[in-house]
DNA sequence: CTGTTAGCGCCTTCAC
DNA sequence: GTGAAGGCGCTAACAG
């Protein structure tokens, strides 16, 4: 491979005269640029940035610790990431954490050892996190609230809170939940502005209708299950994601009831088969690809400038209203039982 | 930050000796092992990794070229690369073309200018692709027929065959197709399979029948309108993906006519969705995962051996059946209306 | 087993 | 506008 010597033996000059002519070519003459483009071509010759981010002693890398990359709405975010990125000389690289804290640590470690400059966490931070980290430069994107360094998220108490007024408005009473794991702080923030509204609305909390789920479609169609063996059967279902939402309602059509005639049913992320399933899911949207750019220009500004100030950005989300939400019976079919 | 010479310092040893106490401990005497982690502890001493590959010449990383992460079938094959690349001490740089080929080419100058190793492209290779290349390490993942590299990939003609057949055994005769773009690879080597399983069954192969799409909701949405404006319907729709099905059944339903009932439905890769929409999809699928995984191997393979030897692995697929396909009406009611 | 030393490829002074 | 030289942090080769 050719080096950055065997240009200037090539093209007659010294090394540090083909270096400029790469760098700042105005600062070199014609004649030599032309020689220096000559040789280049000649020997086919690569800059190695090996070399170049050793000797500058930055990677010009981003590492992305995602949950989990299958799933869609992460997918987005990395996708929003990767744009800025690039257009900023940044590279991504992919830490797929699988939820294993151990592989957690390696991923930053990274930053540590120089491979990488700087991190985004898509993980939401709990309490034994092992981010934010003394000397490591992190933002956490699609966060909760209350994280401890700089962070991009939307208003999940917010937006909750209107799904469930939106759900009060048509009348329902008893709505039920299916949650992420309770530990979750998505699943904390969300049910926090579900309590909010009902507080509002002067309607108790019931505990026994909020049922864990895992953000996952499986544990949606178990949890809808729970529900529907209830003495009482909540009229509607706020679902803490998408996919659980869908499960629900095949759930729920499985056993004969219709959504929403019978049960209303709502997600959260308005995925992209949100609006092609049927019936098409009222769902909040998420700006997730701006969620990433965001967090991107937010890292790489601080990487600039090494200021990690605590910035917290909050985007804009949207109560998306479908057909899988409707007015509560007044007397629910499934009561009639009783 | 501390350096390899400090820690030297501190222990009272040479560069070369800490070096060998962390690469080969088993080279270097207990006591002086001893200094040695004690000095890196002292100092909190992390080697730097862009150092070291700097010097070994290998970045240890390699690009992964996909043509949309938000597409939950990459995602997943990025999932199995994961998993196989950090288990041999590889990273995992995202390269999203977003279908640009100029952002193609500079993910590929990555290799040339030793930023990675080897390339994963996930993108099926066409005439005007930028690969394979000379000197450059590479696999085609999800790739088709005849790529001219080492490639993992289903097969795609055979498994579309299966699918016809299928439907040809419950009696559907006029099988409809919603293509992915006519020169999309994959579409190509489905609508092969399709014309085979037709040809097989002595039924004549009708143009019209072949609708194009984009492997989107949206395409999947208006070609359906296509079919459902014919003065005779198909009565069975084959969609090379799962998406343009699920838009499809949306479609079909939309206009109060019913799947499977009135026309059966087909979709391709099996998404985790579609047996929770309604109908649960009939769907062949592939193991993405695996094949993520599989090339993994193979480019890790190569770059140890650097034989770029020409493999090809087929991987298994599977002709899953659910709801969403059925026996085909004798007389299909839509063609009532002639 | 340990120390010494010479670079890897590049860029950046600093003279000229 | 150009050349010479030093050094980034690390490892490998060799000498002791």
């Amino acid at each position: 491979m050719a080096t950055i010597r065997d240009v200037a033996k090539e093209a007659g000059l010294s090394t540090g005269t083909i270096s400029k002519a790469l760098s700042t070519p105005e600062r070199v003459s014609a004649k030599n640029l032309a020689k220096v483009e000559a040789a280049i071509a000649k020997l086919n010759y690569k800059p190695n940035m090996l070399a170049q981010k050793f000797r500058s002693n930055e990677s010009k890398t981003i590492v992305v610790l995602v949950p989990d990359i299958a799933n869609v709405f992460f997918a987005k975010v990395i996708s929003g990431i990767e744009n800025v990125a690039q257009q900023s000389g940044y590279s991504v690289l992919l830490g797929d954490t699988k939820d294993s804290s151990s592989r957690e640590k390696s991923f930053i470690q990274m930053v540590e050892t120089r491979l990488a400059d700087g991190i985004i966490n898509l993980r939401p931070h709990t309490s034994d996190s092992a981010l934010p980290q003394e000397g490591i430069c992190a933002v956490s994107a699609t966060s909760s609230e209350n994280t401890p360094y700089p962070s991009v998220r939307i208003d999940n108490v917010g937006a909750s809170a209107e799904v469930v007024k939106y759900l009060l408005s048509l009348g329902h009473q008893r709505i039920g939940v299916i949650s992420g794991l309770t530990d979750n702080p998505h699943a904390i923030d969300r049910l926090k502005g579900y309590r909010s509204a009902l507080a509002d609305a002067d309607i108790p909390y019931t505990p026994d209708l909020i049922v864990e789920g895992d953000f996952n479609y499986a544990s949606g169609l178990s949890a809808v299950d729970q529900f529907l063996a209830m003495s009482e059967p909540p009229t509607a279902i706020f679902c803490m994601n998408d996919e659980m939402a869908i499960a629900a309602i095949k759930g729920i059509s499985d056993r004969g009831l219709k959504v929403p005639e019978d049960i209303s049913v709502t997600g959260f992320d308005d995925m992209d088969v949100s609006s092609y399933c049927r019936p098409p899911l009222t769902s909040v949207a998420q700006p997730a690809e701006q969620i990433g750019e965001r967090s991107a220009e937010m890292i790489i500004r601080m990487l600039r400038q090494s200021d990690t100030d605590g910035h917290e950005y909050v985007m804009p989300h949207r109560l998306i209203i479908r057909q899988s939400t409707a007015i509560a019976k007044l007397n629910p079919n499934v009561s009639s039982i009783k």
